[in-house]
DNA sequence: ACTTTTGCTTAACACTGTTAAATGATTTAC
DNA sequence: GTAAATCATTTAACAGTGTTAAGCAAAAGT
């Protein structure tokens, strides 16, 4: 009857083989190239059984956002714990928050969706509609501080904020993690204020 | 002679035809629904004749993009445009942006991959592991807040302000539109900084 | 020894992007 | 006006995708 178990280990330790073989597939090669198959090659099983362990794809990918939460979690309760001051501890969760996402990448992207369907990251930097956008807003930084403090390094510092908060705030709306709008416009003119301010004086 | 230019006048008008049918399948199933085959059902052709107006799907996609860049250029300008002040001008520009992107959701995604690959949208509030995050920094602003502004809209705010900048610096650097470390690191500590302070007064 | 259950695979369906070959109409050339 | 060539378009195919159903062989239960 003990053999019921070991099954059940082995059973459970298939699973997390599948998770497993699912975020090596993406580290490698990215989300776009993770498919059921290659999953069951990796486990060296044939993709039907996978169905045993996760209703569908999704399921997969909803199991490795937990695992990234979990990650998350425990990373920022670590970085809370290492200082008293409440102020320390804020800003270390968020450097913890940071740090998280670029060493967990895979998972950062599949817990916040963020991911290029198409294979433009580097090529958008050459569209010249794109830097409209850029050319707008540095010239108005520019003209809005003092001549001493013009510095190009300061100018994309202050523009990467704007851009950082705003589209922050965007993203997080677009995949409805559902602030109200008086929350969302809140946000959105106080911190926009609160740069400009911060460039005046 | 003149044969040649009505014919090269249609060529571009099923170019456009192209696209068009790509955005109006992407508003009404999503980004996961297109396919060649959708858009040539809906100019009513065969999937094939795609390729002679595009390299593959992607090149699609990336002209959408441009399309995108296009209208938030336009959409900035003339919001920059209404003000004299250069103050009101950045705040009109990035309200600008930030109407944009929901006028425009479909073009913002594929501009800035914001897209869930899986349907968790809104299943992810509800996973227990999700919540820690909140919690943990919710608890330190209600801490570092004065007693008597504590108040559940307020905290929310703040929190929601926290996130929007770092995801905005996270997906903006996961997307590798490569700004400095230098400046990275810069922009987190200001900006995380600056919030904390606008907390304690 | 016979039956049932289990574990796993093969085969299939309906899709996907993409390419090559075939078809049929239109234009060009003589 | 007829033959040749070009053009627009489609059909067919390939390799891949997620997913399901059927089959099969080994193990377990009786």
């Amino acid at each position: 009857m003990a053999s019921k178990e070991r099954i059940q280990r082995l059973k459970e330790e298939t699973r997390i083989n599948i998770l497993d073989a699912a975020l090596q597939i993406v580290k490698h090669e990215g989300w776009q190239a993770l498919s059921m198959r290659k999953i069951a090659d990796v486990i060296e099983y044939t993709a039907p059984i996978i169905y045993e362990y996760f209703a569908n794809k999704d399921a997969i990918l909803i199991e490795l956002t937990r695992k990234g939460y979990a990650i998350l979690g425990k990373d920022m309760t670590a970085a809370k714990n290492e200082h008293s001051r409440v102020e320390d501890q804020l800003e270390a969760m968020w450097l913890a928050y940071w740090n998280f996402a670029f060493a967990n990448k895979e998972l950062y992207q599949v817990m916040f969706g963020v991911q290029m369907n198409c294979c433009c990251c580097d090529m958008i930097k050459s569209l010249p509609e794109a830097q409209m956008q850029t050319t707008l807003v540095s010239e108005a930084i520019k003209q809005l501080m003092k001549i001493e403090d013009i510095n190009d390094e300061v100018i994309c510092t202050k523009y990467y904020t704007f851009w950082s908060v705003v589209h922050g705030l965007v993203s997080i709306n677009l995949l409805s993690r559902g602030f109200s709008d008086e929350v969302n416009r809140q946000v959105l003119k106080d911190t926009i204020g609160g740069i400009i301010r911060s460039m005046k004086d």
